[in-house]
DNA sequence: TACCGATAGGCAAACGATTGCTTAACGCAT
DNA sequence: ATGCGTTAAGCAATCGTTTGCCTATCGGTA
């Protein structure tokens, strides 16, 4: 038994023709006159043989090769879970293979990844950068492989394809419902990650604040890294340092995961004894027993509107313009915070 | 300014040789003598250049395409989405990329994308099969390419590698820590699958309660579809149709999930009121207010276990005999159900 | 002097698919 | 009889890498 895909040549020569006929044949081109008996010949080898073109050679003579490549920081994050959805789901209508890799926020990895891609020279990319995206990306770039930024920015540069949520918002209206509920003393956990737009969800918390005119000596924010032992441990901080507060807003997820386990182990009644927002809507918040009040970021449309965005690029032959899409988050209410 | 990548002959111009020679030199084959100055000039003009192989061309001449395919019904799913989250871990290390399809279950669809994979003749194959697998990887078995599947069987046949949960003990020991609570009145949701190793849990479940005493009146089963709508609509008419029940053991995650929605709708107070116990392990049957008595299938695990499986396979060169690798599950304590 | 084993590297043929160039037969009009 | 448009399909170059085969120089030995 042959242990190898059939190829053009087997297939021409069980119809009794050459590679290139059949070529024209499977590709369906208009362009060359084929007889209604050579098309049936050649269609019934290729079944028989089972014939499967293979796509590297085809794009060695410059045909696309039919694959995306996604990088997210921390694919179980279900944040980005759903990024990945979204992409598969409009890729896959299109005929494209999706290659998934998690960078777990690592440049070196990051790198090592891009060039890994590089190699299977795909066709696009869906990326959501470490904070060395610029310099990892820069081959991409000059080469002007198609690509779009998702979540965070490439920084110090301004000329990408970049989809985005609007995270001065995330944390004005979480901060902006804790204040409407009478909430003055709030506490902001988040990440301390270096890059300028998520750190607007900060930034935000105390502009809503101020803008509210509550007291700058009510507030506090505390920062650290981007897991869930880190949530629990700013927890765990905030409430020895600061008895005071009612309400905390976490800042993501997977910190607010963490964060929640610490109000659980000390017994403290969410939202009789402390409030709490989350900004995004991993399932957890709404499910079983859970309804936590949540920002949602629209995670699934981010990767949908992406995953477009980059199809757009890479069938627009370059005349697509550079843009930054942004999109809106709307507060989900639960049961989470208490009314003061 | 070039607008592709470097190829061997660019880098061999610029390093004043020959194409053949800079590929020795950059596969730094032992089989042949290369001056140092050259290797050195060779190196230089391959870094100056950005030289990034293409692994499509190496591919033809029988290389590695240093790919692999990941099949899932429901990759949102966190069963399957930590079985990836595994894979990528074991095969990154190895230099390889994932790449990753959602198949919803569809035939039709998991033999598109099964197609998809072909073309790009990746190197091994990582599938959760729908009920038609065994036809669709049925050129897959031919070529003998490897693949392990992982969950679910390929019904009919049995020489394949196979890792999965031991589905009957799932059953078993969900069902036995409730009797040993006290119930005798006992519900199961299922999935009317028709997949004869997942037909197990419920099987197990009458055979746990049978060999604890209880009566067969008291039990009842009910099979739905694999979705949380159909978890909240057999729920509900299990509450509608035998009020008389003290517990229920959900088979699946995802109809536990939609299930439980319904339990809180209607304000039935677990475990008060109804004790619950969940097959599988997503992040909500422990996250902020839940905790939840559940089933571990250990998914990262199973996971790590396929992705070895894989590569030994992908590198034994045929000589890895057969095996199916079922892994057991252990119960976890929650606070979801009460004692009788 | 003739020969041999290292050392070094060029040449060209694959791999599988695509496509421009060419040929050839046919019918029909000049 | 010549020419031309139409229909049909073969030939061969090409994409980027790999690798077997061959050549050429050098120092040393018989």
């Amino acid at each position: 038994m042959k242990k190898h895909y059939a190829t053009l040549k087997d297939v021409a020569e069980r119809a009794g023709t050459t590679a290139a006929t059949v070529s024209y044949v499977l590709s369906e081109s208009s362009t060359r006159y084929i007889s209604e008996e050579m098309r049936r010949s050649v269609l019934n080898a290729a079944r028989e043989l089972n014939y499967i073109k293979c796509s590297g050679a085809s794009s060695l003579r410059g045909k696309k090769r039919k694959m995306i490549a996604v990088l997210v920081p921390q694919f179980e994050n279900q944040f980005f879970t759903r990024i990945v959805l979204a992409t598969e789901e409009v890729f896959d209508r299109h005929g494209y293979i999706l290659t998934i890799c998690n960078t777990f926020d690592d440049a070196e990895r990051e790198q090592d990844i891009l060039n890994r891609m590089q190699q299977q020279r795909v066709d696009g990319y869906i990326i959501t950068p470490t904070k060395e995206g610029v310099a990892n990306t820069k081959l991409l770039r000059q080469l002007g492989v198609p690509m779009v930024v998702v979540d965070r920015p490439l920084q110090g540069i301004d000329d990408y394809y970049w989809v985005t949520t609007r995270n001065y918002q995330c944390g004005y209206v979480g901060a902006q419902y804790l204040i409407s509920k009478g909430h003055t003393r709030l506490g902001f956990i988040g990440w301390d990650s270096g890059i300028p737009d998520l750190l607007n969800r900060e930034q935000a918390f105390f502009d809503a604040a101020r803008d509210h005119g509550l007291a700058r000596e009510g507030l506090v924010a505390v920062d650290g890294g981007f897991t869930m032992e880190e949530g629990y441990r700013m927890t765990a901080k905030l409430l020895d340092e600061r008895p005071e507060l009612t309400a905390l807003l976490y800042g993501y997820n997977i910190q607010a995961k963490g964060g929640i386990r610490c109000l659980m182990d000390r017994g403290i009644n969410i939202p009789d004894a402390l409030s709490v927002v989350i900004i995004g809507s991993p399932e957890w918040v709404s499910a079983g027993k859970n309804n936590f009040t949540h920002v949602n970021q629209g995670d699934y449309e981010l990767g949908c509107k992406a995953a477009n965005l980059l199809l757009e690029v890479i069938n627009g032959d370059g005349k697509v313009p550079v843009k930054h899409i942004i999109q809106e988050c709307t507060l989900v209410e639960g049961e989470s915070v208490c009314a003061l």
